[in-house]
DNA sequence: CGGTAGCCTGTCACCGGTGACATGCGGTCC
DNA sequence: GGACCGCATGTCACCGGTGACAGGCTACCG
């Protein structure tokens, strides 16, 4: 910059003002600088700017596993929206371990971006109340623990308990559930609205057709043949995510009980392409993407205004085949590509 | 710092070489620093460091699609390697507009990593030469043009010519093939691989065959039907990249002809999980993303050390199923997760 | 013609950590 | 006793852009 002032023959604070289209400068002075710059390929030093202003002009976006179909999603949405304001994004996975939350988190938010879109994977976030005072900060997917911010989750309750009462419209009463660990926030909320949907209709519960703990798709495809291995197998499957249903259905194929109802918590790619066509609960990645973003957005240009700290996103049925019965799809199955 | 600082009663130089774990520290200077770190839970400054030292102990990448199974794979294994060395991972989508990729590459590079991953979109990286300098910069997936540097490209030519080949081998002579844009480098070596097949094999090429630009999985579905209601319909399919694939399966599905000869380059989560299972070019996101990172990091910690610049990994034939014949696997079609 | 307002440009300090260098102190060796 | 070394700590400038503030110049007004 010292560079470019000088060949133009005025100040760096004078490049400062023609790089940030200042109103006070003249006509003969911007063309001098304007041309040094291009002469010289000077391109401004983001990190002195950073540094000096004490905020980055972007947002981060901290979560468990890029690769998982519902945060890819998400992110892009969230891309989407913060491109058109000429925003960059910076994404980072976290991992499942509890333990990686708080380093991968502060490693954005110590690069000092506006905003930070983040995932709980561990059991308390009230580390980040610090950071609250210079950042955005709004959690998806689940609710935080020990602090109050902005949050976008899906109704895991409702969801959990529409499939399973679909489950047990079509005749069902012993409905496995299969999903990672109940520390997981929405783990927890989406068994007890299986459990409440068993309730309601008077079905006891069967802890033995509950496989928790399974963190990979592989691990739930083990837990599927195991519960159909049992001498009291269920009739039909639950599965709380998506990742666990991807190895879940490959698992069905391998024992020859591709036709085993089954019904998955998250949409994913394909879904509909498989036989039969999987029935999901759809958690509508786009719409928690362009919440998310939308807020970090509001907050920014409106610091003082009051607006409601938890959104819950309604999820929906998208009964395609797998369910059990012989009947046209409530909802045209539309693919998520 | 100087909090710190005044609070320990030392200098902030003192504080920043206990922070360095600095040799000649004091045992009872050290305790009193640390005490005071924690009573202010004092978070050092990353952007200071960087600003000062010109480079952050960060790597970058940019890629077109981070929801694109092939990139998403990829992305978590340069994570998994550059955790381990506590260096940190900021991922960035470009989109396929050749025109987003010098902006988004840039906002990663001006943040001063220390070194970048990504994927050529557009047709002139000679804007990245300034930045080699300062800069790892490894190229995946596509070969960069108009500049010098390492990358890590797959055998685009060897895998479309072999699965070509096999569609041949199974009595194919018109065979389709439904691809994105020319302009995409990889794309334009896998045409070359599959014209190369036919003409060994003595077969005309049949350009109405050829459906090229399908930048979408929808649009790569609307592609496949269209070849399919043609007069002279192509007997088996070769789609150029996964995310064309995943839009194919179920364009073909509709259209109730799911049993089409059909070999993907690229293979993706549940392709063995559809009926019939997909056979695919697996082209290893895995060995991509480690051979990068690890190149990274070679270049950082040998900076004269002579390297062959371009990497061609190999690519495979899995075949599953959708190849056309009743035949055992060759390779047992292990799953993508 | 002094006063004042609007326009244009420059000077300087500062953001927070750290490399270069200086300083001071105790011990060892000739 | 002076030279010298290893250790422990402090001082200061600097990285590059920018906010606060200070002029200087021109034009216009009373």
């Amino acid at each position: 910059m010292r560079q470019v002032a000088e060949r133009a023959g005025v100040s760096a604070k004078t490049v400062s003002r023609v790089m940030h289209h200042d109103r006070y400068v003249s006509d003969d002075v911007r063309q001098r600088v304007e041309q040094a710059i291009r002469e010289l390929q000077y391109v401004p030093n983001v990190v002195a700017r950073t540094f000096r202003s004490g905020r980055d002009d972007a947002i981060g976006v901290a979560v468990p596993d890029i690769s998982d179909p519902f945060f890819a999603t998400l992110t892009h949405e969230v891309e989407r929206v913060a491109r058109a304001r000429g925003v960059a994004v910076f994404v980072t996975s976290l991992g499942d371990d509890a333990a990686d939350e708080r380093p991968g988190v502060e490693a954005l938010l110590s690069r000092q971006v506006f905003g930070l879109i983040t995932t709980p994977t561990s059991a308390d976030q009230s580390y980040l109340r610090p950071w609250q005072e210079r950042t955005a900060i709004v959690f998806i997917d689940r609710s935080p623990a020990k602090i109050t911010a902005d949050s976008v989750v899906e109704d895991d309750f409702g969801g959990a308990h529409t499939a399973t009462s679909h489950l047990i419209g079509h005749g069902h009463q012993r409905i496995g559930f299969i999903g990672d660990r109940v520390t997981v926030a929405t783990t927890a909320r989406r068994l007890e609205g299986y459990r409440a949907a068993l309730a309601d209709a008077g079905i006891p519960e069967a802890p033995e057709v509950i496989a928790l703990g399974a963190t990979s798709g592989a691990e739930a495809g083990r837990a599927a043949r195991d519960l159909l291995q049992r001498p009291d197998p269920p009739t039909a499957l639950f599965s709380s995510n998506a990742r666990c249903s991807i190895g879940i259905v490959p698992a069905l194929q391998s024992v020859g009980r591709s036709g085993m109802p089954f019904i998955s918590f998250g949409d994913f790619p394909l879904a509909e392409a498989l036989r039969p066509p999987l029935s999901v609960i759809d958690q509508d990645p786009v719409a928690v993407g362009h919440t998310a973003v939308t807020r970090i957005f509001e907050r920014l240009d409106h610091p003082d205004r009051r607006l409601k700290r938890r959104i819950v996103l309604p999820v929906r049925l998208v009964t395609r085949g797998s369910c059990g019965g012989d009947h046209a799809p409530a909802v045209s199955g539309r693919a998520v590509s």
